[in-house]
Parts: C-alpha cells; structure tokens; sequence
DNA sequence: AGTTCAACTTAGGAGGGACCGT
DNA sequence: ACGGTCCCTCCTAAGTTGAACT
C-alpha cells in the first residue's frame, strides 16, 4: 500500500503517507507482540544497578565523608580547591579524572527518588535579585517633542530612556512596534504629557540615545581595576543569591535575577512587539521553600505577594509576567541534581522507544490504510514527526504571538505537493515557519502514488496523538522522537565516520559533522555571524601562507638531502632530519587550518550548540572519546561537563544508545 | 471532549571576555 | 601589547506536556 494520501480542508493539512523510511531495514521487532511495547523496560535499570554497584566500590575506598552533612562543602568548596591543586601538579592525567573527581562524592544520581511528584523535602534560598532601579538622566540630556525641549516625569522618561536604548535596531522602525510603544508609553504618562505628545513620529530621543553610547563607551573604557571591582560585586551578590539548598545539596540556581523593564521583543512578526514589560516589584513575587527553611525576606518595605511550600513543583520564586500573561520562574542550574535527573530520564525514554520503534513505524504505515480518517491524519502526523523530525506543533491563539507552526498546525500554505520534482517521483515541499520563526524548507520524496483528498477534516491534535503515543510505549510523546532521531543519528554517524587512524583535529571534524548531521535533522538554524565572508578570506590567506611555506620547507629539505649526499658527515644528517621534521609540522598545521576552513564552511548556518545540549545523549559524545582518547574538554566546556557530570559519571568506552 | 493553565524544556541572539596570532 | 575573532554566558522567548477545569 503504498500511497500518499494527503488530506486537506481549507487551513489544516495532513498527509498520509506510505512506505519507505529512512531506517525501515529492521523487521524483526514487527511480528512480536504489541504488548511488549507497553512493557517497561528492564536493561536501564540493570545498567543502573551495575554502575550503583561499581561506584558503592569506589564510594568505600576514597570517602570518608558524612554524605550529608559534609556534602554542601564537599562539593562546592573542597574539590574545587582539590582540583585546583591537582592541576598544577598533573594536567595530562586531570583530562579523565577531573570530571569524576569533581562528583565523586555526592552520587547524586543515585539517590533514592521521591514518589507521588514530590521533587523535595527540604528547599532553602535567598529569593530573588531584582532590577535595579532606572537612574533620572542628568539634565543635560534632553527629549525634544517637536523639536522643542520638553522634561518628562520619571515615570515617562523611564519608558522613553527603553525606546532610546534600541534606537539603532530596525525593531524601531517597524509600525507594530511603534504602535505597540506608543500606546503603553502613554499609560505611564501625566495628563499634560498625554495631551503634548501626540505623534510619536515627532518625538526626538536622539539625545537620550548618545548619552547611551557614550556610557557604554565609558564601560569599555573602565580602568581594569574598576572592571575588576565590578567584577567582584558581582561574584558577591552571585554567591549571596546564587545558590540555595535543596535536599541537602547547595545548588546553582540558574536565573535568580529578576527579569528588568522593557520593551517586550518577540521573534519574527510579533504582534506585541515594542509593548512594555513592566518593572516586577516584590508584590508580584511568589516565593517557594520549605517550611522549615529561613525564608527569603523582601527588600525593606515591601512583602512578597505570597510565601508557599509546594514540594511537589520545582521552582523557587514565580511571578507573572504582563505581556503574555504567562507564568515566569526562578528555576535550578542545569547542574543540579533535580534537572540532571530529569535529563538523564529523557534520554532513557528515547532509549526505550529504540526497542520498539520498527513495531511502531510498522503500525503507523499499516494504519495509513484505515478506513478511518482520524486514524490516517494521526498516523502521517506522526510519520513526519518521526521521519523529519517536526515538532508536535499545538494551536495557539491568532494575534497571540507570531504565526508559526509544527507538526499537527501545517496549513495547506505550508506545504506543495509535487508529482515530479528533480527527477524524484511524489515530492512533498515544506515551507513554513517552526519555533522562533525559524524558516523550515525541505523537500521529501514521498511514495510511489499520491492522491489527495479533499474532504473537510478535524484537526489533528496533539493531545491526541500524545494520548495514542502513550498507549504505545510508556512516556512516549511526539518530542521523544525528536531525542530518539537526533541521538541515534548521532550514534550511527560516529560509528560510521569516525575513522581510528586520524589525529585529533581530524576526527574532531568528525564529530562536527555527526553533530552537524543532527542539527540538519533538528533545524537548528542560526544567522551567519557577520564576519563570516571576512573571516573565511583571512583563514583561506593563512591557508595560502602556509602552502607556500611548506612548500619553502620541501625545497630545503630537498638541498639537504643533496646536501648529505655528498658530504656525508653528522651535521649534515642532522640538518636533514631537523628539515623532514618542520616538513611535518608545517604539513600538520596545514592540514589544520584546512580542516578549520571546512568545519567552518559547512557551519555556516548551522547551530550546533541547541542539540548538543538538548538532543544528544552525551553519554554518546563520552563514551566516544573515552573510545578514541580525545580529550572530553575538546567537545564539552566547563559548563557543558557540569550539566553532563551525570554522564560523565556513568558512561564507558563501550556505551552504545 | 474541549479548553485553559502551570510547569518545565528548548531556542537563538546579544554582549563581553578569553584567546589567538602578530 | 594589540586588535580581531571566537566562544561562552546570560537572557528570556517560545515551545511541549499533563493536569485541572468546564
């Protein structure tokens, strides 16, 4: 049955689809029993036990540390001091043992989970750090209405002083963001102000604007003392409110400063683009700690709008933010222990929907045929958000926000249906915009007959396809395909690319381009950097450099071997061999600087760093260094190997996902 | 069954400091 | 030491999901 049935109503589309997938070799799994599917899966936890037990091994050895008490300092302020002093004493040997050292001792991973959604039982922090306030401009900077100078309250000029900050960026210029200004910029006005300003268009903020700059420029320009004092103030307040205890461990919190005012930036066509955020005052803040913790206390004067102790949420401050009307929070690092969980679990799920994903793909190709349409909408749905890794795409409110969207709210605009297109037979071409108005264009040959029905359908939603996901396997939901694609492809390309016999630099490129193989799947687009074309020039000048200078050193080493030839004494040997080994290094560098070129060439407009930190099991990435002995620094930063410290801990050379 | 909402993950860009070669 | 490039960190918007509500 292979077809293509695409179905569409006035604004939704859907397609059904037949046969051919990408990975559609393994048959295997297809006969056994649909059951299975829902049976959980018991090799990760067999893994977990293994690794339990080998680190219980290590635990014995090298801690004599209460786990508890000693465990806040431990982990943030000796082993750090631990490291520090190995580093100057082995660099070479720290590359593998710095990152077990650093979470030696607290096994985190391994602690008894909570049941029923309780996430803690003990939380205690700070609250948060807010905005400071906005300074009143010296008098010397002046707005001019109409070209005549005219003093602003406090409560406009704040407003004005957001606008003139982005003066320089093409946001400014746009009508919706004008209008959307304006019209909050007037509701912080006085009554005179109100009835002086009318147009915005004669409003002259350029003053306001330069003194910007210049104080900017200032910055800049700090002598490194003052750099280095503001620095401290703010490893000061970082360590003040940074941090909080949670179950016994001091944990980084990730964004404890409160968001400041502004002008609310969307992405792409946003109709509430240049609208004002406004200031959040301790009044708005809900904060969230155990009982028993010495609560957060408000700035003098002032009182949170309410204190809770709700273990069964993770967040440690929320405010509702005005634009939107959405819920903002003040969340952990993801260091801690409750998201690395969290992220480890991910992974797990993705590595569970590896067992039975050919019996799922066979099911949804099967249902392709159903006589029922809901069944065939959900089934192509869910063949494109497996094979092309879409997103699920919910409905969100017209005039909300940007118009963008995913899997389940492709509308017939969004897609066109080829029956030829290059020489492919059923070509079906995607063009719409996905999250953050990020273009997504591709063309997908489909099946061998298309045909297209016309017949008003449902939505397909994505509750509802959840809800059929989760009848399949245990906490299946469309974005685990996401995780699942994204790491296997990653697992596949490393074991097909990665080539043993190649120096590090090389099978870096590798790497890069697995990962690059990824965020091609994933779409994970970014504007190239404005430098680009300037920047490969001057890579590509060095390139000619260092050909011609190799090329030098060939020369000479040529005449010394003559040279030798004829003499035949020991200094003239030597010069032979100090000759052959610049030959080397310069080949070496060469071939350095080309494999830069090309990594960057092909980077151009890709991001890699989103899916190496979301999609990715790193346990791939570690394993395959451990495999061919590069240096984990080389693809993990520091704050890359703390989020992944739960997988640095756990993975072998041999682990496959 | 549909809708709304809270909670949490995923996302690209800005800005500035680190780093590199000269 | 300097200037340009690169990379990291921060920022916060924009998604997904499950549960509560109607």
């Amino acid at each position: 049955m292979d077809q293509i049935i695409v179905a569409i109503r006035s604004r939704h589309v859907l397609l059904h689809v037949g046969s051919e997938h990408r990975d559609s070799s393994d048959k295997k799994h297809r006969d056994k029993d649909k059951e299975r599917l829902k049976l959980k899966d018991g090799s990760s936890d067999k893994q977990k036990d293994k690794h339990k037990e080998k680190k219980k091994e290590e635990r014995a050895d090298s801690s004599s540390f209460d786990l508890f008490g000693d465990m806040v300092q431990i982990n943030n302020v000796l082993v750090p001091a631990l490291c520090g002093a190995i580093l100057v004493a082995c660099v070479g040997m720290l590359v593998y043992i710095l990152p077990s050292l650093c979470f030696f001792m607290p096994f985190r991973w391994e602690e008894e989970r909570y049941t029923d959604g309780v996430k803690w039982k003990f939380l205690e922090h700070k609250g948060p750090v807010f905005a400071p306030p906005c300074d009143p401009l010296p008098s010397n900077v002046k707005f001019y209405y109409d070209g005549k100078h005219m003093k602003l309250s406090s409560s406009a000029e704040e407003v004005a002083t957001f606008f003139a900050k982005m003066l320089d960026h093409e946001y400014t210029t746009k009508e919706v963001f004008r209008k959307n200004f304006y019209k909050d910029w007037r509701k912080e006005m006085m009554s005179e102000e109100k009835s002086k300003i009318t147009d915005l268009n004669k409003c002259d903020f350029s003053e306001m604007s330069e003194y910007f700059k210049a104080q900017s420029e200032a910055r800049k320009a700090m002598t490194k003392e003052d750099k280095q004092k503001i620095k401290e103030e703010n490893e000061r307040i970082l360590q003040e409110y940074g941090f909080c205890i949670m179950d016994n461990h001091k944990e980084r919190i990730a964004n404890f400063r409160i968001e400041p005012p502004g002008l609310f930036r969307g992405r792409g066509d946003h109709p509430k683009m240049g609208m004002l955020k406004r200031r959040i005052r301790p009044e708005d803040i809900i904060v969230n700690c155990s009982k028993d913790s010495k609560h957060p206390k408000p700035p003098p004067g002032t009182k949170w709008k309410e204190v809770r102790h709700d273990n069964k949420v993770t967040w440690l401050v929320s405010w509702t933010e005005n634009i939107q009307g959405s819920i903002k929070y003040i969340m952990l690092n993801p260091s801690s222990r409750i998201k690395g969980e969290k992220d480890w679990q991910k992974y797990e799920t993705a590595r569970r929907l590896k067992k039975c994903v050919e019996q799922i793909r066979a099911q949804y190709r099967d249902d392709w045929k159903s006589k029922e349409m809901r069944i065939r909408q959900r089934a192509v749905a869910l063949y494109f958000i497996d094979k092309l890794a879409l997103r699920a795409g919910n409905e969100k409110e017209e005039g909300e926000t940007a118009d963008t969207v995913g899997c389940c709210s492709l509308r017939v605009e969004h897609l066109t249906l080829h029956q030829e297109m290059d020489g492919q037979e059923y070509v079906v071409e995607f063009d719409f915009l996905g999250k953050d108005s990020i273009r997504y264009y591709n063309k997908v040959p489909v099946e061998k007959r298309v045909s297209i029905i016309s017949t008003p359908l449902r939505l397909i939603l994505t509750s509802i396809l959840n809800k059929h996901l989760q009848e399949l396997m245990d906490g299946l939901t469309a974005k685990v395909f996401r995780t699942y694609n994204a790491s296997i492809t990653l697992q596949q390309q490393l074991n097909e690319i990665t080539n043993s016999e190649d120096n590090v630099p090389a099978k870096i490129l590798s790497y890069n381009r697995a990962n690059r193989a990824v965020a091609i799947l994933c779409n994970h687009q970014r504007a190239p950097p404005k430098t680009f074309e300037k920047s490969m020039q001057n890579l590509q000048t060095k390139i000619d450099a260092k050909k011609e200078q190799l090329a030098d050193a060939k020369r000479e080493l040529k005449s010394a071997k003559a040279d030798a030839k004829v003499r035949r004494d020991e200094k003239s040997k030597k010069a032979v061999e100090s000759k052959k080994k610049a030959v080397q290094r310069i080949e070496e560098q060469l071939m350095k600087l080309e494999v830069q070129a090309t990594d960057r060439e092909e980077n151009k407009q890709i991001a890699l760093g989103t899916s190496k930190l979301n999609y990715l099991d790193p346990r791939i990435s570690i394993a395959w260094c451990k495999k061919f002995g590069i240096p984990i620094e080389k693809i993990y930063n520091k704050t890359q190997r703390e989020k992944f410290a739960w997988a640095i801990d756990m993975a072998e050379k041999d682990f496959q996902f």
